[in-house]
DNA sequence: CTATTATAACAGTATTACTATTATATTTGC
DNA sequence: GCAAATATAATAGTAATACTGTTATAATAG
């Protein structure tokens, strides 16, 4: 089961590309390396004239890849999202009693420590960190309604409904599972954030982690 | 007791401005605009050269104030948490009971019509709006660690602390204080964004507010 | 082995995010 | 009431950004 990945691929939306970096070696180097520079430099100060130089390849190159550098953002968080709903399908997929279910389902998606799958020219463990401080600034832009029209978020909203559902066999009549849902998707990475950079406000750390924080809070909202 | 603010003054931490602009006719009219005008074209579109000209004055006269565009959005996220501490401070004085105390912080934090205290320059209800679509831009830096240290998110971090006394307040032996506290501010600001832009995935609309919503999840939490 | 496609190299542009300098108002102190 | 100090405005300049466009060269496919 694990291994579903070899023969499947992460489907990110099509319009967020002008040409799909898996077809060709200077597409999965773009996207290799821009995962490696942004968790370097942060995103702000990211250009692809600087992932250029990184890849020995020219600017113009990518510009034919991503029309711009949030697109670029789009895609890679497209992809990891692609890839947490995968992991959280098959990690759930055998568990038939729905709280522990649901449990499983908190814990993929809140743990900081992702293994690198080593399925590809992709850091899972880098681009994990990339969404924490990054992913944000994909939506929180003036273009959001025009960009969500297009359907960039789909992946998105799509993961944030899978865990609606699972909240829902738990508790039907729940008036607030889609909140709860979105609540701790984001709610885990802005915890990861803050123990990595404001740690006086956050008690996810010292052992305790913001897994621990969102079963305790959903179970008892679930009860 | 509403009327304090004609007596005292938010204070945000000196480091942020070079100039104080609250001591100038200049300085006031661009905090005014400047909130303004980044709600119509959005923070990252925004210059202080489309300032100037809204302002009818000159770009260099606003670096007299704010060394950068950032450090101005630092300035007023920070007079925002300032303003909804003693929103806090004066709504929940007189409880005594700390679930219900409890219950009125929710509410102050999570509420999106903030009243427009007429007191100044600063219409808090468009504030309100930046905050929820920009202020995680005041964080989500490569500077952050640098920026912690000089102090400019002390009174965010002071707001979340107080939130996390209330809680300790009902349950003293809960370990993830700080943590839900922080929860509640962020998350209410989140779920007001999807409310507004991504509302298939979030239950806080048509009647149901991101205040239940935490009521709720709290209420619970802390049983 | 030619045609197509991909990539690289180079040039150019409007805008951004500033810094620096000088000129002109406005306010304040005596 | 006037000089000195301060605040603001105007102008110029710069390196970097975020692109677009064109042409040249390399790789590959039919």
């Amino acid at each position: 089961m694990k291994n579903l990945l070899s023969v499947l691929k992460i489907a990110v939306p099509d319009k967020i590309y002008l040409k799909d970096p898996e077809t060709s070696d200077l597409g999965k180097r773009i996207i290799e390396h821009s995962i490696l520079l942004i968790h370097e430099i942060g995103f702000d100060n990211f250009t692809f004239k600087k992932l250029g130089l990184k890849i020995g390849s020219n600017e113009s190159s990518i510009y034919r890849y991503f029309e711009s550098k949030h697109k670029l953002l789009l895609y890679l968080s497209s992809w990891y999202w692609a890839w947490l709903e995968y992991q959280l399908v098959i990690e759930t997929f055998g568990i038939s009693k729905a709280k522990t279910k649901l449990e499983k389902a908190i814990e993929v998606v809140t743990k900081t420590s992702t293994i690198d799958s080593d399925y590809s020219h992709i850091n899972e463990v880098i681009l994990y960190k990339i969404i924490v401080n990054e992913s944000s600034k994909s939506f929180l832009t003036k273009e959001v309604d025009a960009e969500n029209k297009e359907g960039y978020f789909e992946i998105y909203k799509r993961l944030i409904t899978r865990i609606k559902e699972m909240i829902l066999a738990i508790k039907p009549d729940y008036l607030f599972a889609l909140s709860l849902a979105s609540s701790i998707l984001e709610g885990g990475l802005h915890q990861n954030f803050l123990n990595e950079h404001l740690p006086s406000i956050t008690n996810c750390k010292d052992g305790k982690t913001t897994t621990e924080f969102f079963i305790h809070l959903v179970q008892n909202t679930l009860k």
